[in-house]
DNA sequence: GCAAAAGTGTTGAAGGTACACCCATGT
DNA sequence: ACATGGGTGTACCTTCAACACTTTTGC
């Protein structure tokens, strides 16, 4: 049996047998002030054609998965540096890998999922290539996206509220400036539920990575609040001393 | 082009590119009294070949991720219902997947990694297969294992110790009846630090599901010690009440 | 002056940390 | 009787949770 690849391994060596196909998908989540949103592509191709899905598609070889994840993205929603020149970079890391042989009618697909966090202003989206629309879409709207992706985005949704508790990831939502009420405001929509005012502020500052900015809110028509920010060199530096965060 | 791979599928909606291959690999670790331990086999075929690495091989098409982990674990390492018929199941969980396009000299070969938790004295292991010897090596031997195991070890490493703290598995490193001794020695180990014998034990048994059988310790020239279980029905009713634990 | 959100402290309860000696058993 | 590890309680300190009013601004 020879090798069915074309690869520029040398022969004897690469490995002869049908493999499963390998994709990435995409899990982004957004806020805005109608709550927590996730990045929806409609699909232009079978199968599940003019259904909603994750953004993501097929692994190339010698494409790296965070690659093939950022390309995909770029690629379907125009997330990414190409359609925003300016647009800042954003957070994304692996989720957990989808391997069910039945969870692509086609034939058996692997899927790495990523999770991605990015704050929804500052990065325009727009549907191209096999994706005929791309929409950010209200995390409770009643959904049946293509394959298994409501499962993906269910694990997805659970490590967001499990790491926000222990991780500084929230920013990642906001802008790079924002108010201390916008910060608790997330919390509270991504944990559904409520916190106190006080104890929160104090937490947070007590903390030391979230610090003033000297400046203020504009364009509201009432007390203007205190603008902070993230500041992660002191966060390393926390994380370093061996700090425990827990909101 | 037509699709090079053998499929069931309908041939007009597979994908008919090239695609990465799919391994897995096993990051298993077992405690005894030397320390903590890793299980290695000495690969008998290239590339690699004598040296040392994480079991672990290509995942076949129709099959599901974790049961490709446990076919060649058991394959490899005789872990599994196959050598020890009465042997335990065993924690087996999903770590990360690694992608980078030269981590397998033959061609680009994605490997999803497993980490496992197994009470060495139950599990009998043997070589088999492609691996020439299968053994329990010290954590922190020297070593430089094939392709990038170095790496994922490391990760797993991080895992563990993370996982730790939050999660009651270190008891799938210890017998099921364990006095509250090895429970600390356990924690002390995999952790590194050194912990008071008093608080110890009053958090272990403020938690309520570490809980007395009123056996002692056999077998041991000197006062014998209590034995405790790790009660699961208990654990998860606390954890439906969200409560939180915190070594 | 009123509406709307910003900002601010104290107190009591619970939990965490530090710390040293007696007990049971085998040799 | 001595060596080995098993088993126990208290005092202090830190952290967490509950709780309500004053300030600023725009209209």
């Amino acid at each position: 049996m020879s090798p069915p690849l074309a690869t520029s391994a040398p022969e004897a060596t690469t490995y002869p047998f049908p493999r499963p196909a390998l994709t990435v998908d995409c899990v982004v989540f957004g806020l805005d002030d109608e709550g927590l949103k996730v990045l929806l592509i409609e699909r232009e191709l079978e199968p599940f054609r003019g259904q909603w899905a994750l953004p993501g598609g097929f692994v190339r070889v010698g494409e790296g998965l965070e690659q093939a994840a950022r390309r995909e993205l770029a690629e379907e929603t125009g997330l990414g540096p190409g359609l925003s020149p300016h647009a800042p970079t954003f957070f994304l890391e692996q989720l957990f890998t989808f391997g069910d042989p039945r969870r692509d009618p086609r034939e058996h697909t692997v899927s790495v999922a990523f999770f991605a966090l990015v704050n929804i202003r500052d990065h325009a989206i727009r549907a191209a290539t096999d994706a005929r629309d791309a929409r950010w879409v209200a995390i409770d709207a009643p959904r049946a996206l293509a394959f298994d992706h409501d499962h993906i985005l269910a694990v997805a949704l659970a490590r967001l509220r499990g790491k926000l508790r222990y991780q500084p990831i929230g920013f990642e939502l906001l802008p790079p400036r924002f108010t201390l009420t916008e910060l608790q405001r997330l919390y509270e929509t991504v944990l559904g539920t409520s916190l106190d005012k006080r104890n929160f502020r104090k937490k947070i500052l007590a903390l030391g990575f979230v610090v003033e900015t000297g400046e203020l809110e504009e364009g509201v028509r009432r007390r203007r609040a205190r603008l902070y920010r993230f500041d992660e060199a002191r966060y390393r530096a926390l994380e370093r001393e061996g700090f425990s965060l827990w909101i």
